[in-house]
RNA sequence: GCCCUCGUAGCUCAGCGGAUAGAGCAGAAGACUUCUAAUCUUUUGGCCGCAGGUUCGAUUCCUGCCGAGGGCGCCA
């Protein structure tokens, strides 16, 4: 029985309650907030619908709580409801019933914990939207392994995701970067607040290398050349370097597309401003055009085209949150360094100025930033470390996953030393080694002639058996929640929860008999234990881009 | 000055208004003729930054203060 199905039955038991008591009570799913107890002793599910309803109910929570208890107690499949503390009910389920949901998960495989909570959601999910004009640092790398997570979370809870990287390659900072190429091929000190170091050297020698008639070029050719040959090279090195993260993008947007002129010769910024005037959320002052996002909650009105005819950053913005909205996506989620911070009002008041709900339309994750070994890294301290040279140092698995780890908005500090150890000090290894051992016990059981043709749920009835069924139930929960908060850590803490529960099951409970016993069916049970939970442990790797080793 | 985020065990951090605030590590004591000891068992350790407020109930929500970090351009 998977913890769903318990919690409907309680809902009806509760209706049926209501009606006896002569009361018109509709009592949501929600409601019922099944949950894994935190104390061994509180059984393998409670529920505290008794403290949120004994209002409605006119009752104490105890009162309500004992009554709701005796009919859940008699619910089929349940061995035992007992009221506790304030008003929780705390259910024990029998062996049998309980052990059913570990054929579920078999049966599901790669699919065991999804769910359609999300369904009929499409969303735009923005991240990492660095400037092609250097590599990816460990600023950018917590985005990546946050945003690739929660991608594949919100997929795996029923919505459609589109997940974007938007290129700034448009702007006076691009031309910056090509003259910074020429600088350096030709042996002069970079521009001031120009680009600098042995990347931009190596990309000066490799357009160099492809254009050889570069610097024969009239002067005012010689940048704009420049520039597009390095944003190529460094273009394709981001891609590579988010390929080898496991990270995918579904669309790379340009930001020159918004500049670029269309078939009637306005581009789709013109046709923004254009659209935000129409609205009339636009208006000129002192040479220049301004949009009214004070409108919206924003501390300060923004221009949006310079007095010199330039269109501002903001512009772009604009242009490029109304092509998502074009685009068919109501939910635009953002996530930005905490640096980013200030963008918060003015894409909210976007949001308002297109028409839209800032409340619902746009979703803005600020994370906080990282240091590494208790150094802080900034830009400014020159100490920044790129994430190809963090991948090899400490491998795709543990960085992905010891970013993802923790919510988005939590000061992290990484350790190096932590994160290289094979240890149970390193949660990603802790996680792994449990999945790998999964595939050794099986291994061992088809050795040893257990098989999967029997599986008699009933006789998993160990402590730690109840305890590990009941933990994998909790998938299908954990999973929605974090899709709903956009918190794809919770994934994390609960795959270690299930790795230290199997841990200690396997402590107890054998798969493969020992020495020359006989097979029994209780074994060929386990071994469709031992399955489900390398399944879960496997989805849930998955979901933050982590890999699920068979053998370690 | 204004705005955003954070403050929980020695350390790194969990904790969608509910039970005695949890986990890992570190410290202490144990378990390998037995499917992977990269594991498990037991144990020490907390004015949840401070002060008010809302609530039957606050680590969680609100306000103020203190502390840490970041941001406030017709830059990108």
């Amino acid at each position: 029985m998977d913890p769903r199905a318990l919690a409907s039955d309680i809902v009806e038991v509760t209706e049926r309650y209501a009606q006896s008591q002569s009361l018109a009570i509709v009592v949501e799913t929600a409601d019922i907030a099944l949950e894994r107890p935190k104390g061994k002793d509180h059984g393998d599910w409670a529920t505290s619908i008794a403290l949120k309803l004994a209002k409605d109910f006119s009752s104490n929570p105890r009162e309500l709580a004992t009554a709701l208890a005796s009919a859940i107690e008699s619910l089929p499949g349940v061995a035992k409801a007992d009221v506790a503390g304030p008003g929780f009910i705390n259910i024990t389920l029998d062996a049998g019933a309980a052990g059913e949901l570990v054929a579920t998960i078999v049966k599901a495989g790669d699919t065991y914990g999804h769910g359609k909570d999300l369904a009929g959601e499409t969303i735009n999910l923005e991240f990492v939207s660095a400037n092609p004009t250097g590599p990816l640092h460990i600023g950018h790398t917590r985005w990546a392994a946050l945003g690739d997570a929660l991608a594949r979370v919100l997929r795996a809870a029923g919505a459609e995701i589109v997940s974007e990287f938007y290129i700034n390659d448009a702007g006076a900072q691009m031309d910056v970067f090509g003259e910074s190429i020429i600088r350096a091929a030709t042996g002069q000190p970079a521009p001031e607040n120009g680009y600098h170091g042995a990347y931009i050297q190596d990309l000066a020698t490799r357009v160099m290398a492809d254009n050889p008639g570069l610097l024969e070029l009239p002067q005012e050719e010689q940048i704009p050349l420049a520039r597009d040959a390095a944003y190529a090279l460094q273009l394709a090195e981001i891609k590579e370097s988010l390929a080898k993260f496991n990270v995918v993008f579904d669309v790379w947007f340009s930001e020159r597309s918004l500049h670029n002129p269309g078939l009637d010769g306005k581009s789709l910024i013109d046709a923004s401003v254009a659209r935000l005037r129409q609205a009339g959320h636009v208006y000129d002052e002192d040479g220049a055009i301004w949009v009214r996002t004070t409108d919206f909650g924003d501390d300060k009105d923004r221009v949006i085209k310079r007095g010199n005819g330039a269109y501002t950053y903001f512009a772009a913005d604009a242009a490029y949150y109304l092509s998502k909205s074009d685009r068919g996506f109501a939910r635009k989620i953002y996530l930005l360094g905490a640096d980013h911070h200030g963008y918060i009002h003015r894409l909210k008041a976007l949001a308002g100025a297109a028409g839209e709900d800032p409340d619902t339309n746009v979703e803005i994750l600020i994370g906080q930033l990282v240091s590494i070994n208790g150094a802080k890294l900034s830009k400014r301290a020159g100490n920044i470390i790129e994430l190809d040279d963090l991948r090899e140092w400490l491998g795709t698995d543990a960085l992905r996953y010891s970013l993802a780890r923790y919510p988005a908005d939590s000061p992290l500090t990484l350790d190096s030393d932590i994160l290289t150890k094979h240890t149970n000090d390193n949660p990603v290894f802790y996680v792994q080694y449990a999945h790998a051992r999964t595939h050794q016990v099986a291994r061992n059981a088809q050795a040893a002639g257990v098989t999967r043709d029997v599986f008699e749920p009933e006789l998993l009835g160990h402590e730690s058996e109840a305890s590990l069924i009941a933990s994998l139930g909790d998938f299908p929960r954990v999973i929605s929640q974090a899709a709903q908060l956009r918190e794809p850590h919770r994934i994390a803490r609960y795959i270690e929860e299930v790795a230290g529960v199997y841990h200690r099951w396997y402590d107890s409970c054998r798969v493969t008999p020992q020495g020359d016993a006989p097979v029994e069916p209780v074994h060929h049970t386990r071994l469709w234990l031992n399955d489900a939970t390398g399944q879960v442990l496997r989805n849930g790797l998955g979901l933050l881009g982590v890999s699920a080793p068979e053998r370690m």
